[in-house]
RNA sequence: GGGCUCGUAGUCUAGCUCGGUUAUGACGUCGCCUUUACAUGGCGAAGAUCCGGUGUUCAAAUCACCGCGGGCCCA
């Protein structure tokens, strides 16, 4: 009989018209039901091109989540956002333009973004689609639009209302010569020769000389503490004990501290505010009072005394001479020293305090841990990078930015007396180029105001990704009937921003957590196992690769490459190789093609045993991706298809499928175990492979969608798994001996069957050709 | 520098919770074979200091401790 697939193998192309398909039959536009599964989409960050090939990976396996939950009977919404808030698309349009940001009419720099991102949008969009992602593209949503920007206003000036939001004042990194704070990113270190000045500092009890080595003498003014390694025997007796600032004649306590490094100068080291991003820390840690020693004009502040007004390289010149003639230096080294610069002027950046907003959530951590305990994390270990940064945060949440794109802070200031108003929710406010909607000051009745330049922190707009896709405080109903969402699925990278941030501010504003269950994906690296990077060359485009393979074949080896939770590695010829099993399943399918499908017929023990197996095989499936965990039903039903059904059971029931020296009757229970076995291989896959599952479901068995079967369940029939290891090794037997005398497989041989399996004796001699004992 | 996390052939992985066979399977590599729906196939081979060390034990990939290495986040 022919078969009714002619071709040899599945070709990808094949691909680009069942989504067509799919897109006329709108199989996965989303109708509101009473059975609704919400998914809360990471909305992907277009940073640069090309995009990460994990991350394509990563939303592969969260389409499959969608898949999963749609063949368990599920009505699934599966919104599709991009994100594009924030500080890497800024640096990326400086790149792409020469320009710089604080040297652009904003207007004209926010246009010049728009465009980048809506560049680098389309490709993650076009590759998105093409893996097969079964979301709601039709209203996908962008953090920076109108109604979205809106919305995360409208949350702000809830909270601002409540009385969660509050400023104060914390160090920042300044670069003082283009007057602005600078983000970490916009930070590059650079080892630039140094004096070490190794000064004598005295204890107040008993006027020893103890030495202090520095970099930074010029802040001796700012010193509240000397930090010793506790395990430094040299100190060990003088922790506790007070000394004396050289020049200042101040006094401070010596602490110990695990910072402090043995071997580094004299081991004492001296904390100011602020030297470098440790003295922050450390001042952070050990509530010292600050002491601002440089002002924003990047010069000694009052607190200096005669050294006011230097900038602080002339000051320290000045302090190391005065040091020396009152004979309070030992010694001094000339060292290299790593520096950090702004990325921007190459000037050393100064950590100096600055006044920003605040999110409360110091006093919510209790909760936030009640909440953590009652998600379901998949897999269980990463719900512990949550709990972990519970345990450690200190301080509230800065929410505000001195960047130009993101979500305007709707505030302006009164022209008088500096009092805020923040304006009524419902309008989406850019307070650096619109008026004030107010007429006057509550407070003093002046007309004139200043808006607000700040932004939001871009986890400000993420943040509330599940509130804005469940439509809160925009349709009850809607809202009602999604919120909690499913499942947030994620990479660990962002556990403790992302996710965590997501808790609090959907908690704070709905009183619920937004999901109870979280999918923590681990990170794309290179094939050698080290972070792929555009300057390191290492990076892999995932477009031409899924345009060679397919998407089924991507998606395949996502699946059953990357073990749930763990970091993986990427490389083409992985991926590639993947295809040989979408391959045998398609051969194994062009096969079975020439066979009628029929609805029943005499099953003999082969045949038993099969389906015995593929119930064992649905058991695995279906445990498998309730955990959403792909690895294990991809990798189970590549075992089964290759080495069990196509390598054994075809084998054995080709011959009765033929129906040669067989009933009509033994023949039809063969062909019906064919496309049982075959069908159900299909439905099972379906969520990982859709397209080749759809493909030939509809060729075979249906004219409507595969995605629209549920996936199949266990009959709980008789294990007969013990038959699987005998059968094969036999079948290996009489093929080794029949190539060893140089038997065709045709050809007749002499081998009993083992009484073990006795039961499938007429189909093991016809499959051989035995000769009968 | 701190916290967390992981570590089984070149790569992915089973086994580890609860110690006991020759450490599972796949990809890749190499060799042989036009032979079945499939050479995009079949058969076979090589390939592991189970990260290292110490301890507990008759017995350790598995348990405990100390290291080392990768990754992530924070600084």
């Amino acid at each position: 009989m022919e078969p009714k697939i002619a071709e040899k193998a599945w070709d990808p192309k094949l691909e680009n018209a069942i989504l067509k398909k799919w897109k006329e039959e709108k199989l996965y536009d989303f109708q509101l039901s009473d059975n609704n599964y919400t998914i809360d989409t990471p909305p992907p960050y277009p940073s640069g091109r090309p995009w990460h090939i994990g991350a394509a990976s990563h939303y592969a396996q969260i389409d499959m989540i969608a898949r999963t939950a749609r063949m368990s009977g599920k009505n699934v919404y599966f919104p599709i956002g991009i994100d594009r808030n924030g500080l890497p698309v800024e640096l990326y349009t400086e790149k792409k333009h020469g320009i710089r940001m604080r040297e652009t009419e904003r207007g004209e720099f926010l246009e010049l973004c728009k465009n980048a991102l809506d560049d680098l949008e389309a490709e993650m969009i076009q590759i998105m689609k093409n893996l097969g992602l079964s979301g709601d593209f039709k209203n996908y949503y962008r953090t920076d639009s109108e109604d979205y920007r809106k919305f995360t206003q409208e949350t702000f000036i809830d909270l601002w209302k409540k009385g969660i939001i509050y400023l104060a004042t914390r160090p920042n990194n300044y670069d003082w010569v283009s007057g602005t704070t600078i983000a970490d990113a916009e930070i590059v270190y650079e080892e630039i020769p140094t004096k070490l000045v190794y000064m004598k500092f005295i204890t107040k009890e008993t006027k020893k000389e103890i030495i202090i080595a520095s970099t930074r003498p010029e802040l001796l003014c700012a010193c509240k503490t000397v930090i010793v390694n506790p395990n430094d025997e040299r100190y060990s007796d003088l922790i506790g004990k007070e000394l004396i600032v050289p020049l200042t004649n101040s006094e401070v306590k010596i602490t110990p501290h695990h910072s402090a490094k043995i071997e580094f100068g004299s081991g004492a080291v001296m904390v100011c505010s602020y030297g470098d991003q440790n003295d922050v820390a450390l001042f952070r840690e050990l509530q010292l009072d600050e002491v601002i020693a440089i002002g924003l004009d990047g010069r000694m502040t009052e607190v200096a005394g005669e050294y006011q007004g230097l900038k602080p390289k002339q000051a320290r010149t000045k302090i190391i001479e005065d040091l020396e003639n009152a004979n309070l230096v030992e010694k001094i080294e000339d060292i290299s020293h790593r520096t950090p610069l702004s990325e921007r002027s190459k000037t050393p950046i100064e950590i100096v305090p600055m006044e920003e907003y605040y999110l409360k959530q110091k006093d919510s951590l209790e909760k936030m841990k009640k909440l953590g305990e009652e998600i379901e994390f998949y897999p269980n270990m990463h719900k512990q990078i949550l709990m972990n940064w519970l345990e450690s945060i200190s301080i509230d949440w800065p929410i505000s930015r001195r960047r130009f794109y993101g979500t305007e802070i709707p505030i302006w200031y009164c022209n008088e007396c500096s009092e805020p108003f923040v304006p009524e929710p419902g309008k989406y406010y850019r307070p650096w180029k619109d008026k004030c909607p107010a007429k006057k000051c509550v407070k003093c009745g002046n007309t004139e105001f200043t808006g607000e330049e700040r932004t939001f922190d871009t986890w400000m707009d993420s943040s509330v990704s599940p509130l804005f896709v469940t439509k809160f405080n925009r349709d009850e109903e809607f809202f009602k009937k999604t919120y909690p969402t499913a499942i947030r699925p994620q990479a660990k990278d962002i556990v403790r921003t992302w996710l965590y941030y997501t808790l609090l501010r959907c908690e704070k504003l709905t009183g619920e957590k937004p999901w109870s269950e979280a999918w923590i994906m681990g990170y794309g690296l290179d094939e050698k196992g080290m972070k792929m990077s555009k300057s390191k060359g290492n990076a892999i485009d995932p477009l031409p690769v899924i345009e060679k393979s397919g998407a089924d074949t991507f998606r395949f080896w996502s699946a059953s490459e990357i073990n749930q939770g763990y970091d993986f590695r990427c490389s083409e010829q992985k991926i590639e190789s993947t295809r040989k099993f979408l391959s045998k399943l398609w051969n194994v399918s062009r096969f079975l093609s020439s066979f009628p499908v029929i609805k029943s017929g005499q099953l003999s023990e082969s045949d038993k045993w099969i389906l015995s197996e593929l119930d064992k095989l649905i058991s695995v499936c279906k445990e498998g991706y309730s955990k959403y965990n792909f690895f294990i039903p991809s990798t189970a039903i590549r075992e089964f298809t290759w080495n069990i059904f196509a390598a054994q059971y075809i084998e054995i029931a080709k011959a009765r499928a033929y129906g040669i020296g067989f009933t009509d009757e033994e023949r039809d229970g063969a062909i019906f175990t064919l496309h049982k076995v075959l069908s159900t291989i299909l439905k099972l896959l379906a969520p990982i492979t859709p397209f080749i599952t759809e493909h030939l479901w509809q060729t075979l068995y249906s004219q409507d969608s595969i995605h629209k079967e549920n996936l199949p369940n266990i009959e709980n029939l008789d294990d007969m798994s013990e038959m699987t290891q005998l059968l094969s090794e036999f079948n290996s037997k009489v093929w080794n001996e029949k190539k060893q005398k140089e038997l065709s497989l045709k050809d007749s041989i002499k081998i009993d069957v083992p009484e073990t399996l006795n039961q499938f004796k007429k189909d093991l001699i016809a499959m051989h050709n035995l000769e009968s004992n």
